[in-house]
DNA sequence: ATAGCAACTTGCATTTTTAAAGTTACATAT
DNA sequence: ATATGTAACTTTAAAAATGCAAGTTGCTAT
C-alpha cells in the first residue's frame, strides 16, 4: 500500500532513485533529529526541542517543522487556549520513519560510539544510543 | 564487536546521541548517493559518479571522496598508472551502511514515489528503486 | 505597571553549496 | 611536433543555507 506525500508546494525531485528524494527531505543534520525528539524524547513543544542538547537554533527549528508539517510528517495542535500554544506530532507517515531512524542509530552506535570531547576519550564509558 | 571510526582530524561530535553522530557524517543531500553508487550501481570513478543522474557538482563529490576517505569508510587505489587513474571502493565500515541505505531507499520508495516532473504525474509508470 | 514566558521572526555575518571555468598530467591522432 | 581529448581535480564567484543574537506577539502572574 502506498502513502505518498506531494507537499503543498509543487516540489519537483531531482531523480527517481528513492534514496535521493528522500534526502531531499531528512537529508540534513537537523531534520531526523526533530523527528526522533517527537518519536523518542517525548519532546512535542518547540521550546522542548530547541533544548535538546544538540541546540537546534530556533530559525532552523522553525522551518525545519514547517517543512515536516508540508509533508505531512508532523502535525500540531493547540494544547490550550489563552494563551495558546501548540505541540507537535508525528502522523503516521512520521512515524513510519522510525525503522530508518533505528538504522541510523545502529550504525552509528557501532561505528561511531566514544570521541567526545576529546575523540578518543572515555570510548567505553557511556552505551547510551540517543 | 566495536569498529569505531575515529578521523585522522580530531573532529568532535556535538553529542552522545548515536543519530547526531551519524547525522555529521552522513546529513547531507549527497554523501550516501555517493556510497549508493560504489555499493549498488558499479560506479567506482570519479568519472562515473559524476555523471550519476543527480548530477553532483565535482568540488562536492571532491570533498565528499575525501571525507569518506577520511572517515574509513572508502578508498581508493590507482587502477593503471600512465596515466594515473583511481577507482574508489567501499571500505567494510563503508560496506556496513547497507541496511541504512536499504531503510531510506523502502522509505522512500513507500513515501515519495511517483511525482517527477512534474509532481503527481507518470505516478506508476516505473518501479525502478533506484 | 512590570516582568516573564512560549513561540516564533528578523537581521546579519559566516559557511556551504552550486555552476562554470580552469588546471594538470598524460594519451592519441595528424 | 602540434593539436585535440580525457580523467581527475581545483579555483572562482554567486547563491543559498546556517548560526547567533536580538526583537516581536500574545498572554499571564505579581
Amino acid at each position: 500500500m502506498k502513502n505518498n506525500l506531494v507537499p503543498n508546494t509543487g516540489h519537483e525531485f531531482r531523480s527517481r532513485c528513492s534514496i535521493a528524494r528522500a534526502l531531499e527531505l531528512i537529508g540534513d543534520k537537523w531534520t531526523l533529529l526533530i523527528v526522533r525528539d517527537l518519536m523518542w524524547h517525548n519532546k512535542h513543544t518547540f521550546q522542548a526541542m530547541q533544548n535538546s542538547v544538540e541546540r537546534i537554533p530556533t530559525n532552523i527549528l522553525s522551518q525545519r517543522l514547517k517543512k515536516l508539517m508540508d509533508w505531512g510528517l508532523v502535525r500540531r495542535e493547540p494544547y490550550q487556549e489563552r494563551p495558546l500554544r501548540y505541540h507537535y506530532l508525528l502522523t503516521d507517515n512520521g512515524q513510519s520513519l522510525e525503522p530508518v531512524l533505528s538504522q541510523i542509530m545502529g550504525w552509528g552506535h557501532e561505528h561511531l560510539e566514544g570521541g567526545l570531547h576529546p575523540p578518543g576519550v572515555s570510548k567505553n564509558s557511556d552505551t547510551r544510543l540517543v
